[in-house]
DNA sequence: CGGCTGCCTTGATGTGGATCAAGACTCGCC
DNA sequence: GGCGAGTCTTGATCCACATCAAGGCAGCCG
């Protein structure tokens, strides 16, 4: 994937003047990750932002007894780590690569002259929003939610509603990323399989015709 | 509380130029509410935000069978509603007074003017990123916290590590506030007290000398 | 006054999901 | 080929907290 197409496709840097644009492409930094490669930890100080091109990356936290709580998956088109731009400089959670990963890095000097622009400024605004609801609603899915119902909401944002899949994260981190232990997704796969609603074989997910439509989202508000 | 010197402590209205404090301060709508009183409703089309003078909102959100979950409560200083002032303009959370309120309302119209300021957008961005963390660290709690240490940290943030605070909002909000059920908070308080560590009493609370000593912070990284 | 409406407490019981423990299965690697 | 490490499953048990149900105890109003 190059720098340029991506840029084009992400929400926000569309709102640049193609120049600019450009300049910016020149200037991001391009990195690979293999699986479970760590990109920065929590507390680390950090100077950079990250563009998401290709996998999926898992933000989470650290508790004191060693227990991860992830925050958010990072998918293709995302930013992530910008909180790092502004005062503080300390990243607020740890970044992992849970797939083969592509990223491109934009150091905080750049950054700052891309917010002269005005159309960027909004979106960039525009995008700290977004994510504002999205972890609001995250933490309302994690206090009104049982498993089953986040496990169908993650399917969704991740996937969309399709009745096939082809999921490229383990079960283990799609367990971690719905705050559930490996063996309760797994009983819950188990009972799923056995309703008939939904079958996950390898990296094959498949889902009963209707399933959706029996399975409406939370939150009609948001 | 006059709207000048309200502005004078916040902490991105300070980085407005005297002349144009002065003249957001005309802009300003000022309101009060009555306990319970709601101040708006998620899902509902809002064209200001809020700034918080005096007492306590509750932010929270409702699920489909009624269940109300709490994002946050906001308090004097503190801007909110903020979401609606970009692209999409519905709440994504409901308002209510916990107390009696006095907060000043900001049409999006007047909002647009100060974005132009340089120094103000940078607060403003700082205050959005720190909301962010507030919130992935809610998230961490809810996950990895029990009711106790929620507790704790309730009062933490909400008051400070003090040996006396004067309470201003119900038990009963308090539970909400950290997701637990009253009866919880309740058999919590009584275990507390019967340990010696926390008495509350009517809007008195008071916490045995050393207390948060023994009860240091997580989230070390934050 | 007496009754109502919120708030808070206390008790008995239920349960979703965590925890602990033990395989099974896969895959890369020597 | 076989060993070891990582992943996934399955079962038995446990526990923090929810739920359900009843009172107690204000304060307020007619």
């Amino acid at each position: 994937m190059d720098i340029l197409s991506l840029l084009e496709q992400s929400d926000f840097f569309r709102a640049l003047p193609p120049a600019l644009r450009r300049s910016v492409a020149a200037l991001c930094i391009p990195k690979t990750l293999r699986k479970r490669e760590m990109l920065f930890l929590e507390g680390e100080k950090g100077h950079s932002m990250y563009l998401m091109a290709q996998g999926a990356v898992q933000l989470f936290k650290t508790s004191n007894d060693g227990k991860e709580v992830v925050i958010k998956l990072v998918r293709p088109g995302e930013i992530f780590g910008e909180v790092v731009l502004f005062q503080e400089d300390l990243y607020p959670v740890s970044a992992c690569a849970l797939t083969a990963v592509q990223v491109f890095l934009l150091p905080k000097r750049q950054f700052d002259l891309l917010l002269d622009e005005e159309d960027f400024r909004r979106e960039f605004i525009g995008m700290l929003l977004a994510k504002q609801r999205f972890l609001s609603e995250q933490i309302f899915r994690l206090s009104a939610l049982d498993v089953e119902q986040r496990f169908y909401h993650f399917l969704r944002e991740q996937y969309g509603e399709r009745e096939e899949y082809l999921v490229d994260v383990t079960k283990r981190d799609v367990a971690a990323a719905i705050d559930a232990l490996p063996e309760t997704l797994s009983r819950l796969l188990l009972k799923l399989k056995e309703e008939g609603s939904v079958q996950w074989e390898g990296e094959s997910l498949r889902v009963r015709k209707g399933f959706w439509h029996e399975h409406e989202a939370q939150d009609p508000g948001a």
